[in-house]
DNA sequence: CTGAAAGCGCTTACAG
DNA sequence: CTGAAAGCGCTTACAG
């Protein structure tokens, strides 16, 4: 039917094995043979069978992209698709392809990185964060299987993982404040125990302090993320006797409880009040006034976790725990620099 | 090293094709022998290398869903991962793998398309309606490869696809407003040469003609998609001696522009006019008030795609083009029905 | 109902 | 620098 690497050789007049060689750029073969053997696959549009490759091989140079995936989530949680799109992209160039699997409707956990590992059908797995549990670690593990997780997994063990440096992205707020003139800035986030939550004002409040300014506890206010309790817990930071200059908001949701608050006591955006936020969410872009957002380019912490297995695939020993951030101030509205 | 069909067969005392048949659920084989071969396979924990099964069958069954993947892709087109989501979800309720390729880096046009179809790479084509064009089209029927474009392809042609009925959402609009005792309701769209926008105002009209009220060319608006000549066309229409007592929005930006300009007037929603639109859009869920919204499941248009793709396998000389659309009307408090 | 044998299209030691 | 041969782990006519 198709043609072969045995129709390419006897086109050129040498074997297939040489055929071969030229296709996987052995440097032992003449110039005059790479030539003829070029001139041969031109010829007769010739295309490897991949399939015969990747037995042939023992690989199949696909990488599994294990997640969630249900109805909705593409609205819920698009960031994880962004991180998707820019593993997709380093694989992909590095003539990797990427193929989705499904973790929602297992029968039992870990069903499908079994499924993964004993087929043979990938060369490595890329996990999303939400998806990593213990059952799914000990698999991989036990089967030395080249691997990535997204996400800082919550439990002890001696995985591949990438994360993201919150502590890092709350520095760049206070940065950012004290860059505008803002000094005395108060920090909204949620409850104490929320990782991400804590480690921003672990940053800024460091931040605060490195360039010379204490924030005290009346300026921090913990919230159950509900939108009321904001609402409150900004009101009562607003009309204490000397109101903060500045808010950074923990999320964009905390926001829009915040915005509403700094509003209902007649305050304007951002001569009385400044604020700014962290990452970009879906709909982030209508409120008013734009707030100035220090995002995470996690688009980027997708191209990373790539490369780190393009690295683990070249050097299987490889042990990978790293932070990767690319934090990106975007200027909205809220924030100005005092003149 | 790992464990193959010959280690089964030995296990169990039968040869190689016998086990390959029962694998393969061959009929010819007695009860006492599967028996055999499954407990074999049970006690060396074997699972079929699928490179090798890939390669002997001439078949993969891997489908390849092509579409432009870049960053920020999946903070703007949310809908187009959640088509691949319902997609995901049939293929690998049929034992197919889904792995992605991206068009949005190529170097001409329809190079990943030849990849995928020379390479033997997968068994069909998913393709996204953004990334369809004629030489991509051409390729494909050139090499007869099983293939879906999810979107009806703006070009004549024979290609198989599914679409959204977008008159029918329409339809639907009107049968909500009478539903609820409107019959005085006005339409704002995009440009009269917005395909989705003339579509649903189609059905709109249909929808109310149908149930006895004619919808007069007044009562129709259509904006260039800002929000400043949306908030202009409905303030227009909201000061003639009659204003409309309800608005059916082509779109949640549109709605946005319309909301203002009542708000500004103050009239109340849905007291005084009740708002309708389409689609769940990411920040549907913070406009104020809560928009009632007809939805298109995509999630399942992804899902019908998908079994298209099955059908399109089992039988490639199907030609599919069909229209596959499942409105829901989510209640939202900008329409009520009149007591 | 079962098995021996050929074949799928490549890659890779190995010999020359 | 090149080629013959074995091998990758299955499937599938075909014969019995």
């Amino acid at each position: 039917m198709s043609v072969t690497i045995n129709d390419v050789a006897n086109e050129a007049g040498v074997s297939k094995s040489t055929v071969s060689k030229v296709l996987n750029h052995w440097t032992t073969i003449s110039p005059a043979t790479v030539e003829k053997v070029h001139a041969a696959i031109e010829k007769l549009h010739y295309t490897p069978n991949s399939r015969a490759v990747n037995f042939a091989k023992g690989a199949t140079s696909n990488i599994v992209y294990l997640t969630n995936l249900e109805k909705d989530t593409a609205y819920r949680n698009p960031h994880m698709f962004d991180i998707m799109c820019g593993v997709h992209h380093t694989l992909s160039e590095n003539n990797y392809s990427l193929t989705l699997v499904n973790t929602s409707e297992e029968h039992y956990p870990g069903e499908k990185v079994s499924e993964v590992i004993t087929s043979r059908s990938s060369d490595g797995l890329i996990i999303h964060g939400s998806a990593i549990n213990k059952e799914i670690a000990n698999l991989i593990l036990d089967a030395g299987f080249p691997h990535i997780i997204i996400g800082h997994p919550s439990f002890e063990s001696c995985l591949c993982w990438v994360d993201t440096n919150h502590a890092l992205a709350g520095e760049y707020a206070a940065a950012h404040m004290i860059a505008c003139g803002y000094t005395d800035v108060a920090f909204i986030g949620e409850r104490k125990t929320d990782y991400i939550s804590a480690q921003r004002q672990k940053g800024f409040m460091a931040g605060m302090l490195d360039r010379g300014f204490h924030i005290p506890a009346a300026r921090i206010g913990n919230t159950d993320s509900s939108w009321q309790h904001t609402y409150s817990v900004t009101s009562d930071m607003l009309t204490q006797p000397v109101p903060p200059r500045a808010i950074v908001c923990e999320n964009n949701t905390l926001a829009l409880g915040v915005i509403q608050a700094v509003k209902d006591r007649q305050l304007s955006i951002p001569d009385d009040i400044a604020i700014l936020t962290f990452d970009v969410y879906p709909y982030s872009s209508i409120i008013d006034p734009q707030l100035t957002i220090v995002d995470i380019n996690v688009y980027d912490t997708g191209v990373q976790a790539g490369s780190m297995m393009i690295r683990k695939l070249q050097n299987p020993e490889l042990l990978i725990q790293s932070y990767t951030t690319l934090p990106v101030i975007i200027q909205g509205e809220s924030t100005r620099p005092l003149t």
